[in-house]
Order: structure tokens, then sequence, then C-alpha cells
DNA sequence: TCTTCAAGTTATATCCTATTACATTATCGT
DNA sequence: ACGATAATGTAATAGGATATAACTTGAAGA
């Protein structure tokens, strides 16, 4: 029987969905190894197809990447939506804040292509990649539930989303020891949490004093 | 002629110093094109000695990955330690994160290897790789001048530690986009010092509350 | 129906990692 | 000084990955 019951052909001949198989199938490679764990080859033997097969969606090993990094950002995006959006007691900003912490600890070889790749440094604006990213941090703006607008607001955000990865990356790298290692992850990101909204506080009743 | 004078060895059999040529070597291509540039048979073709050379002095790949991440660290930790030394008007602290983004950006596909690749996930306790990377925490806990000692002291040198890191990320992946995009990373760095200081000097006034 | 094109196939070139067996030089004990 | 031995090279080769070229199959529209 063939491997995967596909959308249309049901000879064997045709795969019928292969790209779209290649792309979750890295991204369960990725999960376990990070991206240098994608192989081309590999892939096509466990989807059934020969080894050339994959070529005829993707140019080269990196273009199949930069997809994968785009799936797994519209996950990501899925994921914050979601956990901003359920009723809960905490605010919006430390809910989305906990969400990508899981993720990125959970998940982290996707993270890491997600967010230490070079592959997003080579997605053009207006590529599919570079929107779904845009789309995460638009995300992060919407959570960040505070008067400030225009720079301020975006400084507090991007503050707060590079402590986040801060965490995740010295987290994971075994470099949260010492005392560190005593205090959990989650209160860590609390801590940021916090701090970013007392210094968004000062920072407006400063410009409001300005302004008047 | 030999392709390097070698420490010892004149004649061309022995390179001498085939290690360290190795790792220096090494740490060029990652520079340019961050950690999936090192090939090892490149390498010993770019150092005249032939192809499998290196593996008399590293197992495999890994394992010369894992001593040039070491050598990155000291050479970060040199950077560092002089950028705290030399006087200023600037505290130490905003000195530090200025080197660090200045070093995460200049040497990105270095920086990446330090601290987005899975190698020091995989350093053992008291390795060399370890133990470089346990000094570059203990000179951001010199550089934050301020009262504070043990878990309060530390959880502010995290939190700077990982703001820090997620701007380089960002900025090298082009995300610092928005209005955010008219600000130099100098300032948004100088944001994330002053930031932290004021949640510090607020978090010592409540211990001293409770603790009189 | 017949032509055409997307999506497969086999075969092959090239590059890289890694191992094995062998060669050469450095070092050190006597 | 000399000779054994370890350290550090080389050549040959296996195995796996990326990528391309040329050919084949079947789906879908004129």
């Amino acid at each position: 029987m063939p491997p995967r019951p596909a959308r249309k052909a049901l000879n064997t001949y045709h795969h019928g969905d292969l790209r779209d198989a290649l792309v979750q199938a890295a991204l369960g490679e990725v999960e376990l190894g990070g991206p240098e764990a994608i192989s081309i080859s590999a892939l096509a033997k466990r989807l059934g197809v020969s080894q050339p097969a994959p070529y005829k969606h993707f140019a080269d090993r990196e273009s199949l990447l930069t997809a994968v990094t785009a799936e797994a950002f519209r996950q990501f995006n899925a994921i914050l939506r979601e956990s901003i959006g359920k009723p809960s007691r905490r605010s919006k900003l430390s809910r989305l804040a906990q969400a990508t912490l899981d993720f990125g600890l959970r998940r982290n070889g996707v993270y890491r292509l997600m967010f230490a790749s070079r592959i997003m440094a080579c997605a053009p604006k207006g590529s599919e990649l570079h929107v779904a990213a845009m789309e995460t941090f638009e995300l992060l703006l919407e959570s960040l539930e505070a008067p400030a607008v225009g720079l301020l607001r975006e400084r507090s955000a991007l503050q707060i989303w590079a402590a986040l990865h801060g965490v995740v990356m010295l987290a994971e790298q075994g470099l949260l020891t010492g005392q560190l290692a005593n205090v959990s992850r989650e209160e860590l990101v609390e801590d940021i949490v916090e701090q970013t909204k007392l210094a968004l506080a000062v920072a407006i009743k400063a410009a409001d004093k300005n302004g008047r």
C-alpha cells in the first residue's frame, strides 16, 4: 500500500501531496534534532519517494528550510493567539510570555530554527516567512495592554520580546546555574513581565509630564 | 614552502601546530558563514594538510566545533574584560552591554555558535567550554555595580543578559522594523540597562523595607 | 483523443565525514 | 648516541548527502 493516502492520486507513482508532507515531516525532524537534522534524502525515504523527488518542490535544502520555518511561525502564532484569547486572571502579556517560554523549551529545535538560524536573516521583506514572523510581533503588541502608543509601545514590546528569547536560550543551554537554578523559569518570566510594565508606567508618566 | 611556519617542525611532513591552526581557521569560517560553514576537509585543504589529518586532533566535527566555541568564549571574555576595565563616564554595565551588542552584530556567526547552537547544550559541567561560558556570566555579575547580592543580583544579571541576547538576535534577523528601525541599537541597549537598574533599585528598596 | 505539463523515476557527479592501514618524525629511557 | 614507542602525518576507501540530467508516468484541458 502507498505510504500516504494522498489527496488525489491513489496510484503509487504520484504522491499527491508531497510538498506539504515534506514540510510536516521536516518539522518533526527539526523538533527532535534542530535545523541541522533535516536531510532531504532521509525525508524522501521516510515518505516512500525517490531521493530526488523533493527537488520538484524545493529548489534546494535551504528553500525547504524556509518553508518549514514559515510553517513553524504559523503554528506558533496560532498558539499565541489562543493563549491571548482564553480568559484568565492573568494579563494577556503574561499569558503570551508563558506560552512563548513553553514553546521555546518544549519544541526547542523548532524554536532555534525560527529565532536562531540564519534562515530568517535571509528572508526578504514581504516573503511568506517574513510576513509570518511579523505577525508574531503584531500579536505581542496586541497583548501589551497599556496606554502607550507608537514608538514607546514598540520599544516596550521589543524589550519584553528580547528578554523572553534570552531566557529561553540561556535555559536551554544550561546557563541558568548558581542560585538561579532554584528559581522556576515561570517565575523569571513573570519578573520580566512585571519589570517591563513598571518601566513602561514610569516612561508614560514622564511623557505625560513633558506633554502638559 | 609550507603553508604555516609552524612552531617546531620545519619539514613539510608535520605541521607542528595543527590543532590550534584548525581552531583559528574554523573560527574564521564561522565568522562569515555561521556554524554550518565549518568543513573539516575544506579546513584541511586550506591548511595544506591531508583531509583526514584533523581527525588526529578531534574525534569528529562536533568536537572541533566544541573547541572552537570554547575559544570564541575566551576571546569574548577578553573583550568584555577590556570593556569593563577602561575608564569611561558610562557605567561598567553599560559598557559591557554595548560591547556585547557590538560583538553580536559584527561577529554574528561566532555569536550564533556561542549562544544559539546545540553545542553549548551538550557541554558537560566542568568542561573547557562550560568553564569559559560561566566566566562570561561572572564578568556580567562583576559589571553590575549595585548593592544587591545573592539571588537578587543574579536575577538582575540574567534579565539584562537575556534582553541583550534578544536584541542581538532580533536585529540580526531583520525583525527590528516599524518605528523601531529608526532607533539605534545602542539606544535600545541603553534602555535595557536603565530599565534593569530601575527595577533593581525598586526591588532593593522593597527588600530593605521588609528587612527592617 | 491527443497533447502537454507537473510530478515522479533512475543514474550519476561531487562533496563531506569518518575509518583503516601505513609512513614519518619526535621524544624519552637506557 | 640509540632504539623503542607514541604522536602526527598520508593514502585509500566506504558511506551518505546534495544536486543535476535525462527519461517516464499519468492527469487534465484544448
